[in-house]
DNA sequence: TTGTAGGCGTTATCAT
DNA sequence: ATGATAACGCCTACAA
């Protein structure tokens, strides 16, 4: 090894260009197997290349082809493992097609949701992910994104009423339908569902499903049964101590996620309630490591946070490809499952 | 709105320019403050900047300076929560400073290690915040990555061996030494580890900081008492077995991580043990959501991936601010800590 | 088959 | 206080 180690400029194409008695346009084009340079050429300016440690500056190529093969992921948190192994799939997915993926989280705050979305734009993304924090409501930026043609792929929590714009999402109605047959298949009549906060459009979908998959098994539907939660410990508590108090207890829960549903335990356990026996817990997935607990829910929902991301990546990165593709331009549901631990 | 959509082009510097009949590079100056442009010409190029909605080209930007105010991040797997937290705070450690985050996940594959760091060369990061994997043995890239001048930053694994590198890291022998303390506090006499694989150079330092928190608390050591994991359910199965068979069975075990303790759960309740009673664990924490457990560990050592991250990214962006800040070359060691939950 | 020249958007240097 | 010019590294008509 040489001792002689200098600033080391990064290698250019023009340098290739000059030990070669050549042009810099010859050397490019080699470089990028242009069918009209001869093979000697292309040889002699790949070795050198080769031995010079030639890297092209990726930021020229950006800066000139007007692409960076960057994909800006928006999402709430990334330490909540439902958003972890979203966006672990997404960079596989990405990285197939040598793209890289640039993060922003959000922690469900609006404003940082469009300081990173004007972060992407800066650095001129090619395209974004995202799925939405609880307390958006100003969808504008969409618009704007179109604006600037940057597309966007929305996962998870997507945007209500704005639909020339892909969509990946759960379904959720077919895992409730599931479990409500669960539950109903095990003589449960009274069956409580712990919903999200009143105001979200999604948990008055959530009621919904419940509703229908509750008459669909020949169950009664009342309005007492659910309760809302902002997901707070102290609102899942207050939730759990409100059907406590119903003349007619439920014996089974359908909890909406399993942070509640940890909340649960830990209510059944203070109050001397045998979870699994007294009361059966479906809850929808997102932390699930149940097999190692001792009451473990009957069951949970699962989202498939994976495979939506990677649903959405490819989805997006069909976009970038293929500019005019519309027919993506669509909701692609994902169907929740019921799945035993 | 209009309805005159054009392709829009994005706005530069000099059509501004044009249409103010003035030079680019007073535009230019304009807008960056530039004390030697008059008021009333930073004031008109302001204002028809904000009217035309001009956004600066940061890809020629960062093409010229040479920066890209990106960082990029490789650690094994994002859906782990270690390191799903440790990213969560590097990424709001760079946003405070405007940097964004480029994601490459490895897999603990070294090959795919490589890949990510010539993607992220290509991508012409600023710099390079980095969790080996467990199999990363050659460690030439640091070299090279020194060579290109893109400052390198470990954090939690951490290279062994290369001392003119920053490392952040837990020093596990605190937390070691007060879970051994705690078991002995509690009347435990035969204390097992159950470390990680034999051949990776931080079991045998476990086993050396298990040996002298023994020592230092009054206890003997014997090899017999630390066993290996691959960390496969098998293995750690296996573990348990040994430990099983020995003539003195251990009323106290420290183990690798939660995964381990998971299964160190199940085992028991197979083998009708009861844990807290029979046998206390404390494990090192990666997953830990033990308060909802019937039969937690005792306490876990607790190794803070977002303070790691944090502190890594934040030696990261010093170095890039001060190149010349060879004091920050040197070991930011957390001391672990046991924590009760 | 290869070379020349111009441009991508911005900024820095030197002039005016 | 402002303008002209060149340069960053690469690509690509167009010319030869």
């Amino acid at each position: 090894m040489s001792s002689m180690n200098k600033p080391n400029k990064p290698i250019t194409i023009k340098e290739i260009a000059r030990k070669l008695r050549i042009s810099p346009s010859t050397v490019s084009r080699a470089l990028n197997d242009h069918p009209s340079i001869g093979l000697v050429t292309t040889m002699r300016v790949k070795k050198l290349a080769e031995e010079l440690n030639y890297e092209p500056n990726q930021t020229a190529i950006f800066f000139k082809q007007r692409k960076t093969f960057t994909l800006g992921v928006i999402l709430p948190k990334l330490s909540e493992p439902f958003f972890a192994s979203a966006i672990s799939a997404i960079e596989e997915v990405a990285g197939e097609k040598k793209f890289t993926v640039l993060l922003g989280q959000s922690l469900d705050n609006p404003e940082r949701e469009l300081n990173i979305i004007n972060s992407f734009r800066t650095h001129r993304v090619d395209g974004i992910l995202m799925s939405l924090g609880k307390n958006t409501t100003n969808l504008d930026f969409i618009e704007r994104l179109r604006k600037y043609e940057i597309p966007i792929v929305f996962f998870d929590c997507v945007p209500e009423g704005v639909d020339d714009v892909p969509k990946v999402y759960c379904d959720l109605s077919t895992g409730i339908q599931e479990a409500v047959q669960a539950f109903a298949e095990r003589g449960h009549k009274q069956i409580a569902l712990i919903n999200g906060p009143e105001t979200l459009k999604a948990s008055g979908e959530r009621t919904l499903s419940f509703k229908k998959a509750l008459l669909d098994n020949g169950l009664n539907f009342d309005d007492k049964y659910v309760v809302y939660s902002d997901l707070t410990e102290e609102s899942n508590y207050q939730a759990m101590e409100k059907l406590r108090d119903l003349a007619d207890r439920p014996s089974a829960i359908l909890a909406f996620n399993d942070y509640v549903t940890f909340d649960i335990i830990r209510y059944a356990k203070e109050k001397g309630i045998y979870l699994g026996h007294d009361i059966q817990v479906i809850s929808f997935a997102n932390y699930s490591l149940w097999k190692y607990m001792d009451n473990p829910p009957l069951a949970s929902i699962e989202q498939y946070p994976a495979e939506q991301g990677a649903k959405a990546a490819s989805i997006l990165l069909e976009l970038l490809d293929n500019k005019d593709s519309e027919e993506i331009i669509q909701d692609h549901i994902f169907a929740s499952k019921l799945v035993y631990q």
